[in-house]
RNA sequence: GGAGGGAUACCGUAAUUGGUAACGGACCGGUCUUGAAAACCGGCGCCCUUUGGGCUUGUGGGUUCGAGUCCCACUCCCUCCGCCA
């Protein structure tokens, strides 16, 4: 959410920061709105005003015994006024609200213009390997192993579910070990285990509602949202909450599955673990200080891109640029692993700086260590790793020209010692 | 699911028959001091058109000139009973 005020006194900014991410918002509405509600607030303070004086002034006539029913009278007529007008500025403020949760955050300088094909590549990291073989595609290669299901997800829950199976199970619970592992024990961040499910108050401050409501599930009887990733729980865990600067900064690790509709994505990613409905992924969040938010981004996104550096699988980092950024993002950098069944790079992690869009949803404040007004912090996230694609990306591309799969170093500590995945008949065998 | 108790500002705690939220602590600033502590003064939730005013006692309604206080509904927490991995 925006400040108000900010877009009140300088809204050619704001439109301006709009057109850059080629959204459109209600903005001379929200003005007109905003005007109509000071005016009727400035009203009806002053009879709020006289009502409180003259109240006053009839507690001490009934004390001393003096009759005050005239006044009694008058201010029988000024609380109906301003019960009248209470109830237009309730009206007001509830317009004003549903749209200023409609606009997007506003995108940093630093991102650059354009939409989905004007990323800026930042760096690369290792080189797409070249296979003497036809490299196969994990939703074939895990079939072939007996580590991934697709058939029998689908039987028992539908299209864009997976079934792990043996030393695929073992490899995704290897993973999600390793990544927390290693963030927080070196990253510094601390683990928590959220909830899964959340109500509807959480899902406003992270922003997914209220316009994002047909990405999500929703449990029928009791009107619970899945989370469709751990950022929206972890984010909220200080809802509502102040900080005091000396807590800050806050580094969140927190492993949960993540379960999307994907309403949109229909025809897209239709094979193998890349898109489906439900997935598991280790998430990082951090709660910062206004003035270091920028350098807790550039730090997060590290954190995250140190999996892939131990794992060993090349990858690229870019900026998106503006009109690609999601709803609350003021910035993102993505993480694309290199997959050779695309023949490009993927997304698997995305790191974000929402400044203090997420806070002021979710009313995140800190007291400034210098004593001054409390202020909103500044809220980052990313995936530090999504373990599905992470597990797609190994099998591609740690795959042997007969069919097995090569396990990265680091998870064999988390496997019993595991170096890699056979055929079927031969993990039968061992 | 049943019964009872509770929710007040960053924290902790008060408020006679309904009369407009008191006090303590933490924190910040000031005075004082070589420095610190103590003491004293001020600040320490939000909004507006800020020398001023309004709002804020879990949430939403109601009664009233006036509600922390009375009434209704709801949320969450605690205790006990029942059920349960």
């Amino acid at each position: 959410m925006l400040d108000l005020r900010f877009i009140r006194n300088k809204p050619d900014v704001v439109r301006a920061g709009l057109e850059k991410r080629g959204a459109e918002a209600a903005l001379d509405r929200l003005l007109a709105l905003d005007g109509q509600w000071r005016a009727k607030v400035h009203t009806v303070e002053q009879l709020k005003n006289e009502r409180n004086t003259v109240s006053e002034e009839i507690g001490r006539l009934k004390k001393t015994g003096a009759d005050a029913s005239q006044e009694i009278e008058h201010m029988r007529i000024v609380s109906g006024q301003i019960k009248a007008m209470d109830q237009e500025i309730k009206t007001l403020e509830e317009e004003l609200r549903s749209l200023l949760l409609l606009i997007p955050n506003i995108p940093h300088a630093s991102v650059p213009l354009g939409g989905e094909e004007d990323y800026a590549v930042i760096r690369f990291w290792g080189q797409p390997r070249e296979f003497d073989f036809h490299p196969k595609p994990h939703w074939d290669l895990g079939v072939e192993l007996d580590i991934l299901d697709f058939e029998r997800a689908a039987k028992m829950a539908g299209a864009r579910f997976c079934l792990y199976k043996g030393a695929g199970a073992l490899l995704e619970r290897a993973l999600i070990n390793f990544m927390l592992d290693l963030h927080t024990t070196e990253h510094g961040y601390t683990e928590m285990l959220p909830p899964f499910m959340v109500n509807a108050d959480t899902m406003v401050g992270t922003g997914q509602l209220p316009k994002f409501a047909e990405d999500m599930f929703q449990v029928k009887n009791n009107g619970f949202y899945l989370i469709p990733t751990a950022e929206v729980p972890i984010t909220n865990v200080y809802r509502d909450e102040v900080l005091s600067e000396d807590d800050l900064p806050i580094y969140i690790t927190a492993y949960t599955p993540c379960f999307r509709a994907e309403a949109g994505a229909h025809g897209r990613d239709t094979r193998g673990l890349i898109r489906l409905h439900q997935f598991n992924k280790v998430e990082l969040v951090k709660f910062v200080t206004p003035e270091s938010s920028y350098d807790e981004l550039e730090k997060l996104t590290e954190n995250a891109e140190r999996i892939l550096q131990l794992l060993r699988l090349p990858y690229r980092v870019v900026a998106l640029a503006s009109a690609d950024l999601g709803f609350s993002a003021a910035k993102t950098y993505d993480l694309e692993v290199w997959m050779p069944s695309y023949n490009d790079y993927k997304e698997i992690s995305s790191c974000s700086n929402f400044e203090d869009f997420q806070a002021r949803r979710a009313n995140i404040r800190y007291r400034p260590a210098d004593g001054g007004k409390l202020r909103l912090v500044h809220t980052l996230n990313g995936s530090g790793l999504a373990v599905g694609r992470t597990v797609a990306a190994i099998i591609e591309n740690m795959q042997q020209s007969d069919g097995t799969v090569v396990v990265p170093e680091v998870l064999r500590p988390y496997m019993g010692g595991f170096e890699c995945i056979e055929q079927k008949e031969l993990i039968r065998e061992a």
